[in-house]
DNA sequence: ACGGGCATGTAAGCGGTTACATGATTCG
DNA sequence: CGAATCATGTAACCGCTTACATGCCCGT
């Protein structure tokens, strides 16, 4: 039930619609929590009948914008300060992980290179959205330093994981059994 | 498609019965991919059929343990090679943090003082066991090797969740502003 | 005038969880 | 003998994705 709460969330910033939310999703939100447009019209509609949400005002070509209700509000805060989070982090490249033993090495290693490549490049995107942040690029309101406090996770994240596909690449590379005193 | 393909690479290893692949989801291979008993036996009647895995032998208590099949060895072996991993990294933890400014100063900085623990926790874990490995506590088979790898990841991600969320948390206790030259 | 993006939805199907159900075997 | 654990499955439901479907508005 995390989409429902995501969405209450980001329309705590403001009204939005079903499109404007889906946006969202896929740009900001998505690499952690992605969402479809037909899940969030569905989840809006759902919102709106429980009285969390309701219609702010309606627009050019049948646009609904939708604002958060004070229940909706509280319902937030309840989920963000009297609910743990779900520690399951799902996360294919380290299922592949574990059958590293089924890949030829130098498959493993060109594999393990790409891979570290890409987190680098995501490390460095983030990196230098952090770095924007603090310039003031986007003014320094509340939700902008959320955003920041995020941006930092998955520029620590994906640095920590292009070190660790590096490290992993050179493992593989290296003569077979030799296990002492590397890294 | 990942459940199908984790199954076939823990049947890599050898042969293993419905009972025994939920064991070692939900011990090793749940943290990154979670799956129930119910979705591994419907899958494992689907691999069957497709002639992927195989019945090797029947056991007490209607006990089947499946085999790999050759074709089932090269289609893990394909997933494994030619097709790149979903890039995308689900986890609720760094979904809240968008949200984080809805929270008060202090129950924020609480929640994250206590996830950094919970993730040092993790990351000690993972490093122990990586250590263990090390010191050769399991063998040096190639699996084992593959799930040394796999615990690097696991050790070195939660130590940067543990950074991120103290660096969080020492962040929200700060006076509002002060955003020039911290870390 | 028309193409692209805005905007909302429905339907079918897959992936995954929870609850229900059953029975065999082993160990103390 | 009873409890724990081994062992397999079904049914209902929810979450999520993909494909289908429609139409409006704005800019060129």
């Amino acid at each position: 039930m995390s989409l429902r709460h995501g969405l209450l969330g980001l329309l705590a910033e403001g009204p939005a619609s079903g499109y404007d939310l889906t946006q969202r999703f896929e740009k900001v939100v998505g690499p952690v929590w992605p969402a479809k447009h037909p899940q969030i019209y569905a989840e809006l509609g759902r919102l709106a009948t429980e009285g969390l949400i309701r219609v702010e005002s309606e627009g050019p070509r049948g646009r609904k914008a939708y604002e958060i209700t004070d229940a909706g509000l509280a319902e937030v805060r309840r989920w963000l300060v009297d609910t743990d989070p779900a520690q399951a982090l799902r996360f294919e490249p380290l299922l592949r992980s574990f059958f590293f033993w089924l890949m030829e090495p130098d498959e493993l290693a060109a594999h393990l290179d790409r891979e570290s490549a890409s987190y680098r490049q995501l490390a460095t995107t983030y990196r230098e959205y952090a770095d924007a942040k603090d310039r003031g690029d986007f003014g320094f309101s509340p939700q902008t330093q959320s955003l920041r406090v995020a941006v930092e996770a998955g520029a620590r994240i994906y640095t920590a994981l292009a070190e660790w596909a590096q490290w992993a690449a050179e493992r593989s590379r290296s003569p077979a059994a030799g296990r002492t005193g590397e890294d």
